[in-house]
DNA sequence: AATGATAGTGACATAAGTGTTACCTACTCG
DNA sequence: CGAGTAGGTAACACTTATGTCACTATCATT
């Protein structure tokens, strides 16, 4: 050891996100980061040697956490819990969705890590797919969802109804329970 | 009149909606925009003395061209058919969602222009919120939306529901009548 | 053909981000 | 205590975008 560091890596991360989701990928700079993170620029070049390098490593941090949480999933007997459970999962990682959209504008690099990250990146997009099929299938197994929407269909909705802005300040109790309640049975009433 | 001009301005609209929705807005420059037209730079400072003032123009453009479409939900009769009428035109504007979450990331200008613009988008924003709103209060007064669920749930919701990623090629039609089902009535089967 | 008006160009000064590095600082351990 | 090590800073050279301007190009009108 030697001198204590002036930031945690949860807190460097935090910080990421928050630059990330505030300017956007291409809007991102070390200087951004460093200066929430109250620290020179050229501090973060010690540990990243660039944009890439930084917001690959973060990606992966956030989509194991995330993962890991997903995962919990499979806990829960019987589909109509699992479906309950997810939503929740997913409404507390609400962010990762936009965040991982950005992997898209990631340049091509030479660099080895970044190169490693990617693939990383990619493996978790596969088991995080593997994940949701199951899950689906089970759906389709225990005859709860309908037959003739496409898996992709169903998916999609459900991940990308979570990013509903919530301006309004309606409790996250009820905020869930409601998105939970239009996609079991929409929002028309049974005529 | 004198010399033609290179570009149309719906031509170069069409190429600032490229660019802002490849780079995002911090990545948007005008560098990029004169190499899709193939003029200089410089030419296009002939027209607009900033990024801000060409976005807000071009987002003016846009909320322009939508809110009409919008606008023709009121030609149809009964709220069930508006409601199959607005899910068409949000799809056909699907694009206009992200590209207005960029007006939160536009700079305080002293430009004037940008002011008026900026004013502008905000009653488009006004105008369209109304229209949506009379839609939902349709919708309860002809008791086919369920009661308990709140407005902007339900506004947010169907506009959510647009951005949902098509990747795998699910023909229009069909996309468009599975979301449809699923708002109407859920993605669960009825037991 | 000359004029005027608008379109477009290329170069310049400026501003902001990048990546590197010599140097300073704080802490630990023998 | 002092030597080693890791954290942090600030300045430098470089790159890319910005906004301006003098200049050239094209066309309609007279």
């Amino acid at each position: 050891m030697a001198r204590e560091r002036k930031f945690t890596t949860d807190r460097l991360f935090q910080e990421v996100k928050h630059v990330l989701l505030e300017h956007g990928y291409e809007g991102f700079t070390f200087g951004h980061v460093a200066e929430r993170l109250d620290i020179s620029r050229g501090a973060l070049y010690k540990y990243y040697e660039n944009k890439e390098e930084l917001i690959t490593d973060f990606m992966i941090y956030e989509m194991d956490n995330a993962l890991q949480d997903i995962r919990m999933i499979e806990t829960h007997r019987g589909f109509e819990a699992q479906f309950d459970c997810l939503l929740e999962v997913i409404f507390e990682h609400s962010m990762m969705h936009q965040i991982l959209s950005m992997a898209h504008q990631l340049k091509g690099s030479s660099n080895q890590k970044v190169l490693e990250n990617k693939s990383r990146l990619h493996e978790f997009h596969t088991s995080l797919y593997q994940i949701l099929q199951q899950f689906i299938d089970r759906g389709r197994q225990e005859k709860v969802l309908k037959e003739h929407l496409p898996d992709e269909l169903l998916l999609g909705v459900i991940i990308q109804m979570i990013n509903i802005p919530n301006h309004v300040g309606v409790q996250k109790e009820a905020w869930i329970r409601s998105v939970n309640e239009i996609l079991r049975h929409g929002m028309f009433e049974k005529n």
